[in-house]
DNA sequence: CCATTTGCTACGAATTAAGTAGCAATACTA
DNA sequence: TAGTATTGCTACTTAATTCGTAGCAAATGG
């Protein structure tokens, strides 16, 4: 399979001809779905079907594709059960949190204008 | 200018059909240098030359196409001095700031295995 | 004035994502 | 144990996003 697009440290990213971490980080979470497949792994194991239920719309190609850059970026990992976070994905996780609180209150001022 | 790919609260985005503020920020933010302009901004205003350098290899079109989302989130702002962080863009920061840190052990152990 | 710098826009090419169909492998059922 | 359903994808075409480069109008500087 084609690996050229998996954003590693240490190798050109978008933002960091050098690879610098939070770049890789941002060149990774920043595709779509990838933030949202996160989300909803937190709450337990999902099988390939379930998540495709969890997002909402998103075609079979696009959630196979992430699945293996996440897997290869060590953030989830496949058991008997479905995916799941890796304890790495698990940190990121509970670091990403917060924003699900930020974000309503947001979006309460973005109606209030 | 086209209007209708900004992701809006209560409107249909990416992961959510009923418009979750989660899911409108994950769209929002899961585009290419999205996050990334929001990390440059935290040093500063920035002309938009200046931030065409420091995200490395952006190109101008999209560059703008971001600053107008960004600026329709009120996550950013044109000021003065040129563009900056809003109130809320500045609580974004500082939500997704340990993030650097983050991703510098999570690219240890990427390495390591 | 005249030269720079700035903030973009235009536009074609390349890359990424969407959408739909369907198939091979496994699990379940009668 | 043969038949049925479910799962995890792949194939393929179309649509949307992003890139890359050129360059221009407006503001700034000398």
């Amino acid at each position: 399979m084609d690996n050229s697009s998996q954003p590693t440290p240490g190798k050109p990213v978008r933002g960091s001809k050098t690879g610098q971490p939070i770049m890789v980080i941002f060149d990774l979470l920043g595709r779509s779905w990838a933030m949202g497949i996160i989300w909803h792994l937190n709450n337990g194991p999902s099988t390939f079907r379930r998540l495709q239920e969890y997002c909402e719309n998103i075609s079979p190609t696009t959630l196979n594709t992430r699945i293996k850059e996440l897997t290869k970026a060590k953030l989830i990992t496949r058991t008997v059960d479905g995916y799941t976070l890796t304890d790495h994905g698990l940190e990121l996780f509970k670091l990403i949190h917060p924003l699900g609180k930020w974000a309503r209150n947001w979006a309460k001022n973005y109606k209030d204008t």
